[in-house]
Order: structure tokens, then sequence, then C-alpha cells
DNA sequence: CTGAAAGCGCTTACAG
DNA sequence: CTGAAAGCGCTTACAG
């Protein structure tokens, strides 16, 4: 049987209204004394507030929710250790959800559950919401951020990413610098995300006077998979790869190895990510890393502000380029 | 202003208990008239329901709480995606809680958020909980399972495991049979996971009448830094090296390449988890690899047996040793 | 098939 | 500094 704050009165012979008075350290409103007391008793009872009932009187919630893709993404937990670290500071609680990338129920559900907790906030992780998902978020008045993900076409919602647009163009012109003139992007999607690595990229490359040629771009969805298929594709009509996710660049980096083409000594790879995953390969991939853990500290202060309705901004963050050793100078074509 | 049940019976003229018994659809309680009426009605005013309210009254909950470390485990993911799977067929809600693994602090603060949403379950995932901690749990009276961890000592307690006694005997049997006789195992901790993986490797051993030198046996904490760091301590002390987890096998396998150590010619390499990181890099390497999807799934299904008050069996799951090409014949000493 | 009423555990003006 | 009372949104015996 679960102790209640009734048990508490009883047993000190208070009010419940004084013990949850104590309870909630409402300075002034109670004697040293008293509180001596209730505090001593709730210990020896073992008592732990009801969430459920304080929720429901106070109609407002500790707790903000995560929702993050039930796919592999990599990054996702440096972005969730962010989170956790600002939400424990400000005594926050934080629960994850997993709702399917592209399944429309999925999400639904995930949405439902969180609206039906009446949350404080929700942070939307790397998920493109079906648009009558995005919706029933809307709807829900519940302060939301997305983070990873952009969705420049609604002024209502506000993310947070790494500038994409200028990792496409900083990667680009590091393996330009580096004597590359023939250079591929793998596995970006249409995205708002995709298009704007992607323009990163064309700016750069015409910027030098270089002209794309047609499968030099090649889509996908960031996976291991879009970078293995573009490296057999692709054989030696490029000298680099600028994957769109480190998954891409390993998939890429591991075909090129069982197709016998030397990295980076044939063929030099980045990648936009910079997870440890870059570390753990060998060569070590060069890559734009984001600050993935920032973009989670950032989400929650952001979401704070938004909840005391404040207005807030969108925001594209900086981010650095790591080196490893899978980008060598272009010999043969430099001048 | 959200809507509630009453804004409903207002509208359809009928009193709140039917509301409540349609929207929950207790058949035979009302009529498919009313059921019409209010299902139309929910709709147009967007009701959504108040779980605080619900779970206050009924006293249980629908959410099923996954409690998992916040350092980097490559397994975790698979895990929840079994829960989630289950989870989503049997209507239950899922949360996940961040708890660092060896501070006690961050897991009562998860403990606790966890008990004062007196969710229906907890499953604790890989994480080693410190024993006042564990207390908290078993008081509290909600069902638990530990998934990915044992503790023997205590029967109240059950968990669902891969074997580790027998992959530790079964990995080293399998260097065995490919003529190594010296042969390290690295990573492992002084938890029951850790010992019987290490005694599983010892009976092998001692069964082919090697007896492994002390330095064989490299504790540590499952790290990729483990690994490295036993390659380079080790040196040509072995020929094969069983790695606790992946992460062990990779941080072994880099560094022996950094150190000019050709695996598997010089140096074979297996390791136990067998997760997508061993197919990340070259070469693949041979794994013990553990079902984490099915550890998910039957961790709900015991959690829910549990909840109806049933007594439930720790379970120790097979696996299978998935090739890859870090394991070499060992020509030199063979017979 | 439907409704009135009690109650889940808590918080918070209001009054003293 | 303390207490009595109302009320958060819902469910469910009980009575009809």
């Amino acid at each position: 049987m679960k102790a209640t704050i009734k048990d508490i009165a009883r047993e000190t012979n208070l009010s419940v209204a004084t013990v949850s008075r104590i309870l909630n350290n409402k300075t002034g409103y109670f004697s040293e004394k008293s509180a001596k007391k209730v505090l001593q008793v709730a210990k020896e009872l073992g008592y732990q507030k009801n969430s459920a009932a304080v929720e429901l009187v106070t109609k407002k919630s500790q707790v903000i929710a995560v929702m993050i893709s039930s796919t592999q993404t990599n990054f996702a937990n440096h972005i969730i250790e962010g989170i956790q670290k600002v939400a424990l500071a400000k005594g926050l609680n934080v629960i994850i959800l997993y709702a399917g990338e592209d399944d429309p129920e999925l999400q639904k559900k995930a949405l439902d559950t969180v609206i039906e907790r009446s949350v404080m906030g929700i942070l939307v992780i790397a998920i493109e919401l079906e648009s009558g998902n995005l919706g029933v978020l809307k709807r829900s008045g519940i302060p939301y951020l997305l983070l990873s993900t952009s969705h420049t076409d609604d002024a209502d919602t506000q993310f947070i990413t790494t500038d994409n647009f200028k990792m496409g163009y900083d990667a680009t012109n590091y393996l330009i610098d580096h004597g590359h003139k023939r250079i591929a992007i793998v596995g970006s999607d249409h995205s708002d995300t995709g298009r704007l690595r992607i323009g990163g990229y064309e700016q750069a490359m015409v910027e030098n006077g270089f002209i794309p040629d047609d499968d030099w771009i090649q889509y996908g969805h960031y996976t291991y998979t879009d970078g293995a298929k573009a490296v057999t594709k692709l054989r030696s009509k490029v000298t680099a790869i600028l994957g769109s996710s480190d998954m891409v660049a390993v998939g890429a980096l591991n075909q090129a190895k069982d197709n016998g083409i030397n990295v980076p000594a044939d063929l030099s790879i980045m990648s936009i990510d910079g997870t440890e995953l870059t570390r753990f390969v060998r060569p070590r991939i060069t890559a734009a890393a984001q600050p993935f853990e920032t973009i989670g500290e950032k989400g929650v202060e952001q979401l704070l502000e938004k909840a005391d309705g404040k207005q807030v901004e969108s925001l594209q963050l900086g981010f650095e380029i790591v080196e490893g050793e899978s980008v060598a100078v272009n010999e043969k074509e430099s001048e």
C-alpha cells in the first residue's frame, strides 16, 4: 500500500494542506518544527508523490518528451545526451519515444501518447513529420521544436540544425583545396536538409568552375547502402566522394576496399556528421562534425523559452571539419 | 482550452458516465445511437483523454518504462526495437529513461521518476543497479526485469540474458578449432556477465589442455580503449583475442592496424555481441551474436506475466557465431 | 442502456 | 503558520 499525504497528515496530526506545502517546500508557509516531523514521517513511510495527481491538479508537467526515429540514426544518442544534461540541471524529466520515420501511423501513436500526458514540451529529433501529424502537434498547443530537421516552409515551426548549406559548401571546398575536381555527393534525400547540403556542394563546385555531371549527385537516405552502391556505380568517374552522413561514408569506404580501390590514394572520402563511427574505421574519415550535444542543449533551452510564451528563432549552428586520413591530395589532376 | 468528457456530455446531452463508457468501448453499456453522437462530437472537439486523470483513478498505467545507461552501449537500440514491437502489439506505451551506469544519483533520479508515475513495469537494460537503488525498485512493488545483466545472487530479481558462459566457451572453442592455443579474453568486468564469459573461456582452455597465463585475461569495461590497450600490452604473446564486446574488438583491430599487426594473419580477433559494428569494419569481425531484439521481446512478455502476478523465471537465450574475416587458421602452432 | 455520486491524490485560494 | 474545502478529469459500483 503506497503512502499518500493523507497518511502523513494523520501520523503528524497536521492537515494535508500543510503536508503538501512542506513537501513542496513553500517557504514561509510552515514552521520548522512541522517540517521536521513531516519529512521524518514521509521518509519512514517511503512516501513517493503521485505525479498523475500533481499533474491533474496543476495542469502542467515537468516532463519533456523526445521523439526519435526508430531507424538507425547513430547521432540521436548524442543529441539526447545534451538534452539530458540541461534537463537534469533544470529539474525536468525526460521521456523518449520511438516513432517510425516514414510511418505516419507510428508517428501518430507517439504523438497521441505525448499529448495525452500533456507534457510540457516536445523535441522531435530527425523525423520528417507527416503533415497531418504536424497539424496534430500544432493544435495540441504543446510547445515543440524540431532538432536536426528543418522545415523552412512553416513559420510557426522552429528548428535547430547545423548549417547544412555551409557543411556542404565547406566540405566540398576542403576537397577542392586538396586538388579534387570531380567530386560526388552521395546519400542526401530531397528534404530541406538534403537540398541544402547539395546546394552548398553545387555552389562550391560552380564557384571553382567545376560543373558537376548529373551522376555526381547520388540521392539516397543517408544509409550505408547508399554509399556502397555509389562507389560501384561511379567507379573512377570521380576522385572524391562526400557522404551525406557517416553511414554513407563508411558504406563507400568498405565497398571501395571490397572493390580493391585504395582509400585515400585512389579515392578520397569525406562525410557529414562526424560521429565516433568515423574514428572506428581505418582510414579515419575526415568529416564536417556536427555539434550534436549542443543541438540537444539548445533544444531544451529554446523549448523552455517557448513554454514561457517567448518567441524563439530557428537556429543554425556552426561545425568544424575534423580531419582523418581519408582525404589525399589529388596529384594526377592538380595544376 | 482542451475538451474534456464533460464538454462532450454537455454537447450530446448525455452523462459523463455514458461518455466515458463509449470512449472506452465498454460494449453492452451503451446504444449504437449514443455512441455515434459521442464519437462524432469527440472528434469535432479534438478530444484527447487526460492520462493523468485516468491513471489517478484506475491506479494503473499502460506504460512500460525502460531504463538504459547513458554511456555508449551500441546494442541497447536493438533491445528497444524488440520492446517496441511487442509493446505496440499489446497497446502499451514505452518511455525510455537514461540513467548513468555507475552514478547511483542518476539511477535514483530515473527510478524516482518512474515510480512517481507508477508505470506498469520497468525494464532495466544493461545497468548494474547500485544495491540501495535495487532496494528502492523492489519496495516500489512495480514489476521489473533486468535485460542483458544478470544478478544471480538475488532470487527475487529475474533477468534475461544471452548465455554468457556458453558464449565465452563457444567463442574460445571456435578459436581453438582454428589452431589457436594462446588466446586472450579482453574487456570483461567483474560483474556476473564478465565472470561468466571468462568462466566459459577458462573452461574451454582447460578442457583443451591450455593453461591461460595471467595476463591473457585482461579486465576492463567493454570499451574500445580496453581493446586498444590490450593489443599493445599483449603484443605477440597471444595469437588470438576474444573481445568481450564489439567495441573491445574494434579497438583491438584498429590498434593492431596502427601497430602494423596484420589481422587476421598475425592476430585473430573475435567478439561477443555481433552488432552492425562488426560489419562496418574490415576485416569484418567474427562474433558470438546475441539476439538483442529477442531479449527485448521476451522482456515485455515476461514483464506482463509478472504484472499478472505470475511467477517468471530468468531466461538465458541462445546465440550464434557469425563469421567475418577476422579469424585465420593459426598455421605456426597447429599440429 | 443511462445517470448521480463517490473518489483517486494532490494543490491552492480563502479565511483565520 | 494552519486548516477546511473545492476542484483537476476521469472511472465505476450502484440503482434504476
